[in-house]
DNA sequence: GGTTTGTATTTTGTATACATTAATCATATT
DNA sequence: AATATGATTAATGTATACAAAATACAAACC
């Protein structure tokens, strides 16, 4: 682990959060690799709190699925396996389209307009050519569709299933020759949720994973025989 | 909540994952009801044992959504309103209708016998009247389906959501005006998941859980003006 | 050489202690 | 009488202490 695990002071948040979201995302950006251990004393004193709130942070990231508990021996970051991955963008792949036939129905004036925004500053952003930038309009454009749902349940599922891709959805927004496309698509399901047409919508929200699916698996496999 | 909240000493198991179940079960069965504060002193001394894996067991459930934490007034038992079930059912109905498909696409022939067994076992419980029974043969049935798509992540998503619905399900299966039709259900997801019929099957399990709502909801209103 | 066994060390699991904040309740004041 | 206020109690948040298990490593043994 390289030692930028740095703690962010939120004044009013219990330790035990603010440990989690910081081990969180230590370990979907890759800061903390899996297979890796997390030792309690050594995150304590590096974090600069007692074992408690770490422990109960684990606890959490446990049930999450990002680290596996081993008894008596602790806790380590959770290894990520082809399986594991396919798994996951299988749910994903139905839980999109669900999103997006379900803001169809639901999506007000406001969140359609704000739809629009998101899809031009998409544009924009892709325009840049920076991978951060494109890949926090990604994330912008989504969140929208995700919250009209009106679903809460479904938000937080979804968010939990894209922490899983978090790390390798970068390799897909860097290929370029794919950025054309993406436009494209987020076109498409920006038209479609404007006519309501649940049945376009689903199958391009589908589509949008089916083109991520192959990218993400290849930059998994080399994320393993790398190591 | 009344005193029959009783540790089961599992000898290998962390404290904390037995204290985890044993709450875990309390809640869903209603022995710990929504609003009940979770005081750590008072579990910790009825079940004999420290503060520490408490908290541990009710950081897990906090992050399952059984619990919510007010900071610095503690746990208590998530309120289940009748959005938040209609939200659950929502995506309940969607990932039951993605399970039947990838199990016609996957179910191996030691499952379909299994499957076979199952649909039978439900028509038996079903004549014997007890709704213990038949609730468990159900639970049965649909568990060998979710098992059959080999999707880990899809097993662990909709075993949280069934959790959710586990208190209010009964009131659907004392009702035996409906026990006809759910055997029939139960037959024609068995006929086509042998027939890899997806288009059958996906609609039978939308069906399924659309027949379910409207008691589970009914169910939920009845609970919340008897309070 | 390889296996085994025993000891030291590390790490987790659990309990407890201390500090701080919230809730309670009685008393005083207007 | 109603509201404020202050002391008391109780609960959580955090840190630390102690026990038990796992690991590592070295010496003894075959």
């Amino acid at each position: 682990m390289q030692d930028h695990l740095q703690i962010k002071m939120d004044e009013f948040l219990p330790l035990r959060d603010v440990v989690f979201n910081t081990l969180r995302q230590a370990i979907l950006t890759g800061d903390l690799k899996p297979g890796e251990r997390l030792m309690e004393i050594h995150l304590a004193n590096r974090l600069g709190v007692s074992r408690t709130p770490i422990r109960e942070a684990i606890r959490k990231l446990e049930l999450e699925g990002l680290v596996i508990m081993i008894p008596r021996r602790g806790a380590e970051v959770a290894q990520i396996t082809e399986k594991s991955m396919n798994d996951v963008l299988e749910v994903r792949r139905s839980m999109d389209a669900l999103c997006i036939e379900l803001a169809c129905e639901r999506i007000s004036e406001e969140e359609v307009v704000a739809l629009k925004k998101a899809c031009d500053e998409f544009e924009q952003a892709v325009e840049t050519g920076d991978i951060k930038i494109i890949a926090q309009a990604d994330v912008a454009l989504h969140d929208i569709i995700v919250r009209a749902t009106g679903n809460m349940r479904l938000v937080q599922l979804i968010n939990n299933l894209s922490e899983q891709m978090y790390r390798y959805r970068f390799e897909y927004i860097k290929d370029s020759s794919q950025h054309a496309r993406l436009v494209e698509e987020h076109r498409m399901i920006y038209d479609s949720i404007v006519r309501k047409d649940k049945e376009t919508a689903s199958r391009v929200a589908k589509l949008h994973i089916d083109n991520q699916k192959k990218s993400i698996i290849d930059q998994l496999r080399l994320d393993r025989s790398n190591r």
